[in-house]
DNA sequence: AATCATATCAACCGCATCGGG
DNA sequence: CCCCGATGCGGTTGATATGAT
């Protein structure tokens, strides 16, 4: 904190001496919150300059938007988050603020905290990269499934379809996404987003209908790769090929099929068990 | 109790995009 | 068009918390 204020005090940089960084104190929180509640969450840069607060307006925006904002929801990701997490993410890569909106609450920083330091963490201990078909199809075949499996545990007898519908909140808005938004078209194929019920709503003619295996229903979902042995470590195919989920090549580094998916089961456990501790 | 390693998350930075002049 | 300021996004950093030894 003290190293902040010192860099910013160099005076190397007399413009920026006012500008403070590092984390805000609850004086500045106060000042914030009473300056927003005023004129708004816009204009951020004129709401720095007038508030007398010595940030950037990026750096005020930012403050409220993951943090002050009344709406703003902390503490574990629930299972649902997960699921919806992992299955946006498996659509659309690393878009952090699209995927926040189907998270009512929750802050793009924090579902790319919580994508980084859980998710990453898991690909790192399986030694395959992250973008990899491998890990794709271990999310898509083992993670979920077993997200699913947990969810009806805590809430008996939802179907898989159902447990899609419970991953957002029917009282938050559901952007429409731009018709030339890569990727969307099959994600509007696969689950019609219904404005009035404010919900996922898989299509019948993907999984509806036939929900008894999650696998199966994760596979034909997403057009993944699967068969009854395991995968296909270097297929190019899986989850519709968006061009920011380009596939790593040669990262395979499991030779040993039983080896792998006992492993895939343990890290499935580790990673699950998070939101119940 | 002390030290080290690891995990978490708030906040920063650079870049892209957008809109007004 | 071009420029410029504002905004938003994704990647990254670093301080702090927590756990292990």
């Amino acid at each position: 904190m003290e190293d902040y204020e010192r860099n910013s005090n160099s005076p190397a940089h007399e413009e920026d001496s006012d500008v403070r960084k590092g984390p805000w104190t609850e004086d500045e929180d106060a000042i914030l919150v009473n300056f927003v509640s005023i004129h708004g969450d816009a204009r951020w840069n004129h709401i720095a300059r007038s508030s007398g607060l010595k940030r950037t307006g990026k750096s005020c925006r930012l403050r409220w938007l993951n943090y002050l904002r009344p709406d703003v929801r902390r503490g574990n990701i629930t299972l649902e988050e997960q699921f919806t997490i992992l299955k946006l993410h498996s659509l659309w890569g690393n878009r952090w603020s699209k995927i926040a909106q189907y998270l009512p609450g929750r802050t793009d920083n924090e579902i790319k905290n919580y994508w980084r330091t859980r998710v990453q963490k898991q690909a790192k201990h399986l030694r395959c990269d992250v973008n990899s078909n491998l890990f794709k199809e271990t999310m898509k075949n083992v993670w979920m499934p077993r997200l699913v499996e947990r969810i009806n545990a805590q809430t008996p007898s939802p179907t898989y379809d159902q447990v899609e519908s419970m991953v957002t909140d029917p009282s938050q808005p559901i952007d429409e996404p731009s018709p030339v938004e890569p990727g969307f078209d099959q994600f509007n194929q696969n689950h019609h987003c219904h404005q009035q019920q404010q919900q996922f709503v898989p299509a019948s003619d993907v999984s509806a209908t036939s929900s008894n295996s999650p696998a199966e229903t994760l596979s034909d979902v997403q057009g993944g790769v699967v068969n009854g042995s395991g995968y296909d470590p270097v297929g190019q195919t899986g989850f519709g090929g968006f061009n920011d989920w380009g596939c790593v090549g040669g990262d395979n580094m499991w030779t040993d099929d039983e080896s792998f998916w006992f492993l895939q089961d343990q890290l499935c456990n580790e990673m699950t068990s998070y939101s119940y501790n």
